[in-house]
DNA sequence: AGTAGATGCATCATCAATGTTGCAAGTAGT
DNA sequence: ACTACTTGCAACATTGATGATGCATCTACT
């Protein structure tokens, strides 16, 4: 493939991953426009529009993946791999949005098998924080993590223009200490 | 209307609620049938797709509502109030689900009045319960909202078969409190 | 400069979803 | 029991999205 053909079919789907998060039903016509090309190009770069999903799928999964994979989560503080872990997925600007939503239903095993492996970093890194007693002993994991990746995706959709680091810190902050004025009698 | 019609209309904007929030794109033929109902049945009752979706947003804003008024909000101290309100909407199935996202731009003007009657009811809620010292000054309010909206989603479509009152205390217990152990010394 | 590859544009076929209608069978409310 | 309403079914027209193709133009790479 020559280059700039390989520009377009990154300027293609970073457009196909903003506008399908914002209406999972739009056009391809939409997308081409959005991408700033005509629809008979995206049409040849993927045969169909499933084509196009199950790549933004993939592509989504491993920029997620390098991002989670550029912090040596091993070498830091629970607490601390999470706020680097948050900051460097919050780098990756495309949000918590279409194409990672899709990626654990990929047709492409790899692509399953990378998601579900970030999947159990992040799984690993909650219960190390637990067990090191950063987080509360009874603390539910899998609720834990849920309200984590809520978090990051409504950072990462909110105002933008802040940068990654200040984005980070709220999020972590947030899911750690939430927003009580005297956490140990709140409830 | 006759009675059973009326039953119709409520089975059908029920499975529409169900449908698509799971699937933004579901056909109309995929709603009818998770109503148990034909394709025709539905379009006799909603003329159009779109009308169907202007509906079911106005008649989740009014369930909403329902549930938020049902709390006597000024006469409790405002953690407990906030308290009542989640369990309270967390009484009513449907989730925040794809209807509510949609009532903020409903055509329908008293819908838009009622949805944000209720977002102002919550940021009034959340403001008290800062001033009240109950929540950290700093206490950014727009993304407190938008925490406790996620949580609120996220209890509602998560394991099902929880009591209202067990997943509204998650909620506002992760709301206020967080994960850690020592949230004071936890950034 | 020459060539292979890439894009835009116009056009076309196909298909799935939408929306409509008529009719027969069933049911709520009197 | 009677009637008006409601639903299911089958058939149909319409529309918009999808996907393919041929051709002219342009551009990246050698």
């Amino acid at each position: 493939m020559r280059a700039d053909a390989e520009r377009t079919v990154r300027t293609i789907l970073e457009a196909a991953e903003q506008v399908l998060s914002a209406d999972p039903a739009a056009t391809m016509e939409q997308i081409a426009e959005a991408a700033g090309v005509a629809r008979t190009t995206v049409h040849r770069r993927f045969a169909t529009r499933d084509a196009l999903i199950d790549a933004l799928a993939a592509w989504a999964t491993r920029r997620f993946a390098e991002a989670v994979d550029a912090v040596p989560v091993e070498d830091a503080p629970p607490v601390v791999a999470l706020y680097q872990v948050t900051a460097s997925v919050l780098e990756v600007k495309i949000g918590w949005g279409f194409g990672m939503t899709r990626a654990s239903a990929s047709p492409d095993p790899e692509v399953a098998r990378v998601h579900a492996d970030v999947q159990a970093r992040c799984e690993q890194l909650f219960r190390r924080a637990r067990d090191a007693g950063a987080l509360r002993a009874d603390t539910d994991l899998a609720w834990a993590r849920r309200v984590y990746y809520a978090l990051i995706h409504e950072a990462s959709t909110g105002d933008d223009g802040k940068e990654p680091g200040v984005l980070a810190t709220r999020v972590v902050d947030t899911l750690l200490r939430g927003f009580a004025a005297h956490p140990e009698r709140a409830v």
